[in-house]
Formats: C-alpha cells, structure tokens, sequence
DNA sequence: CGGGTATTTGACGACTGTCAACGCCAGTGG
DNA sequence: CCACTGGCGTTGACAGTCGTCAAATACCCG
C-alpha cells in the first residue's frame, strides 16, 4: 500500500470476501448485478491505510464509495486551511455520491483508520439507477438522511455548548455502533480512533478546548475518553446533556 | 386569510396566474402534465401571511412546496426552543421534500414576508417520480444541491467568526437575489426583510450580538442594514470577508 | 533508546452571551 | 389629532465560553 506526494491514498485491490459488513452494507445501495459481476467485483474493493484521504475537496466525483471496515471522516475547509467535520462514516455508509455527471466533491474524506471501501463509478451509479427505479430511490433516501444529519449538525453548531456537541458526538457514534452490533446493547466501552484533535474537528474547537471538555467529562464521572476508546460512564446523563435524539441522527 | 391558534397558516386559495416567477420556478421540479391538471392548479396554489409557519417541525411530510413568492425562513429548535436557520427559502426554491412515505418534517418554515406557495402532495410526486425519470433526477440534484448549502453552513458555523457568518449570509442573499435577476448586476442596494434576531437565527448568533456585528460592518464602511434593506458598500472586501465561494452556495 | 505525535496544563485575551434599560417607529383606538 | 402599545433596534456593563500561545508530559513505533 502506498500513498501519493499529495497525501491520496493509492488504491490497491485487496481481498475482503468474508468481511462481515459487507453483505449488510451491499444490499443498502449496491445492485446485485454490479457486484455479481466478477470482473467489477475483483477491481471495486480498496484498502486505505488509516490517514490517507480517500478524495479531496474540489476533485472530480468520478467515484463513490461503500465503505466496508474502518472510519472515514468527511470534512470541509476553509480559506486558512482549518478543517471542519461534518461526519464520521462507518461500515456500510455509503459516501461521495454525486448526482451531476462532472460534479466534484463539495467534501473530502479521510481514513481516520485502515479502511476497506468498494468503489463504484458514478456513471455505473447513475446508469443502474435509470434501468432500476429502486436504487434511485434508495439513494434518495440515503441522500435525505444525511441532509438530516447534517441540519442536525447546524443545530448543534449553532445552538449548542462546546460540552453538548462533544457529548453528541460521542452518543451519536455509540447509538450507530450498536445498531450496527459492533458493540453489545449499552456497553459502557466504546472503540474510539478518532483523536481529540479530529473530535475537535467535528464539533467545531480546538484540540486544547476539546481536551478540558474532555477532563470536564471525566471529573462530572459522565464519560472518560482514552486513546483508542471510550468509557461511558452515565449514558442516561450523557443523552440528556447531549439533547440526542435517535431518530434525527442515526 | 386566517391564521389557527398554533401559528400554522391555513391555506386559502389564491390567484397568481402572472407571478412572474412561476414559470421559472416550474421547471425545477415541477412536470407541465400536473400543473396543466386544471383541477390540482385550483387547489394547489396558497398564499401565507407573513409570520405564519407554512409547515412545522416533526409534523407528518404529507405536502413539498415550491416557493412562488416572499421568503421563507427553514429552522429548527433545539430543546429550549431557541430557533437555528437552516436557510432562507427564495422564490423559485422548492422546500419541504421526502423521500420517504411516511416521514416527519426534519425542519420547520415559516414565512419572513407574505409568501405565496405552490403545494404538492408528497404522494403524487413520487408517483410522477415513478411516471418521468427526469424529475426524480431533478430532485436529487435539488436535494444534492441543499446538502452542499447545509455544507456550507457547518462550515461557517463551527469555523468562522461572528462578522464572517453574517457577511456571508448577506453576500450569499445578494448573489442569489442577483441570479434571480430581483436586483441589478452588484446594484449597492437590496431588499432585506429579514430582522436582526431572524438574521442571528441564521448565523447562530443573539440578536444583541448581531446588532453589534451590525454596527461593526457600517462603522467599518462595509454594509449598512435598515430595515427592510440593505446596502452594501464594498462588495469586493464583503465577499473577500466571507470567504464567500458562490459554486458552494447559490 | 530516540523521535515524532498526541495529550495535558496554565496564563491570558478575544469573542460572544446575558441582563437590563432606553429609544424609535408604526399601528391602533379613543 | 393624540396617547398608548408592542415590536424592533440600540447601547452599556458584566460574565462566561472559547481560542491562542507556550511548555511540559505521556505515548507509540521503529
């Protein structure tokens, strides 16, 4: 696996036939016939090592992805370079969709962990999608959800203090890995790659504000953010502080 | 016109027959076969008061709109109630859409100034998405589009300061307006209905603070807000202030 | 062991919110 | 015509949140 001068990661075909995720994540918006295809399905599938990006801002969307293991964390930045999150993607998520032909990303994406994706190109996309009326639909849904998220994301920048966006985060991604069955219903440790710096990306601080949050957190006994994961110590405690609503965040 | 007790305007016909942004607006997402239905034309044009709320947050999706005149203000509330702008809705914009069947409003509108609206149901537009291909892709290059502004604001919130948001809000407004041709090319003045708290909803500021950020921009020779307008001095140095990127806004 | 990255802490200042009061203006009813 | 009223805008004083700068510590990987 390499990586390009300008931090791209090179995308080298690998093997992940049993990977768990992946027939969950298929049926989410991938067509059987694509990837029963043998020969798209022996080029689609990539490894990322973890901090490469997957594409960048501004790039031509020639490709959208799947992802099949790992975190992605897609990201937006501005004129001095300052990144700002706007979500993290796990397994089965499916990213860089862009309906125009000759669109390019309004987003980068980056691997906050080795990460396995399938990549699809737009055109097939679009392709499949004028011959099957359902994937269409599919990704219309799929589109509108993450619009959710998103206006979910206004709010909270918005409206919500340094305290209740790092407690939304940390909820936010505890009630997906459990619905995805990473981890057992209301498990108090959570697996957590992302470092306080990129935390501070998502919900807009710096990485020395995120880190007295943090210490806060700790000394309130609500959560305790280690490298590598997290301990929820009071989810009830934590939702409430957060203002976490399932239904508009999933 | 009448307003019920919770705010919500109740929709009474109208005549708008020559509204000159009608059929522009048309054929963004609507298809000629339903609007040239002489029954559903009776039916399905509103006219709202100002203030009124055309449709209200987590309420069931049964109508989409397309914006034929005035402003419409998009939000949500967080648990407190206080208000966060999503978007100012302008004539020609089409707002309100889900994918889904059974869906709830993920955001509430409202009226800035007296709107008059073309309902549709949700359920005869995905049947007309079902009938004509193109106006599903249509939406979703709307929808895509949203996601880009909803971007954007995340961006702006969680990264940029006070001043910066509410130049951009107001460029953004001007570029927009611009486009639609409802003032001249880079014309000092434009129309600006919005209030000083309505304007801190949208940049996620107090109305207080916006005064003062107000203040700031006439003393420093940048934009001069009255009510109901605004006038811009220096555009160039606004637009520079904003990092305002029209691609990623319009 | 060494070097780079991530975390932690303190001191300080800038930015933004809160509270409170006042002024302005348009509409309303007498 | 005038006084009243309510909404909006304006301002000052103050507090709290958050960013910046700088330094020290802890951790990981080769």
């Amino acid at each position: 696996m390499s990586v390009t001068h300008n931090g791209q990661a090179r995308a080298t075909p690998t093997k992940c036939e049993n990977c768990p995720v992946r027939r969950k994540a298929l049926f989410q918006v991938v067509a059987d016939d694509y990837l029963h295809d043998a020969e798209s399905r022996r080029t689609a599938q990539y490894e990322l090592p973890a901090r490469s990006h997957l594409y960048q801002e501004k790039q031509p969307a020639t490709m959208a992805y799947t992802l099949f293991d790992g975190w992605l964390m897609l990201y937006r930045t501005d004129a001095n370079g300052n990144r700002q999150g706007l979500r993290i993607a796990l397994p089965g998520d499916f990213v860089g969709y862009s309906p125009l032909p000759d669109a390019k990303h309004s987003h980068g994406a980056f691997a906050v962990t080795a990460a396995v994706v399938c990549a699809f190109r737009q055109s097939d996309l679009r392709a499949m999608i004028d011959r099957h009326g359902d994937i269409g639909k599919q990704i219309t849904q799929i589109q509108a959800h993450y619009l959710q998220i998103c206006e979910t994301n206004v709010l909270g920048l918005g409206r919500r203090s340094a305290e209740q966006r790092i407690a939304h985060a940390v909820v936010d991604l505890h009630h997906r890995l459990q619905q995805r069955g990473e981890i057992e219903h209301s498990a108090p440790r959570m697996p957590f790659p992302l470092t306080q710096e990129m935390l501070g990306e998502l919900t807009g601080l710096t990485p020395v504000h995120t880190n007295r949050i943090l210490r806060k957190l700790r000394t309130d006994q609500l959560m305790v953010c280690e490298r590598q994961r997290v301990e929820i110590l009071d989810l009830p405690r934590l939702i409430d502080l957060a203002e976490f609503r399932p239904a508009a965040a999933t």
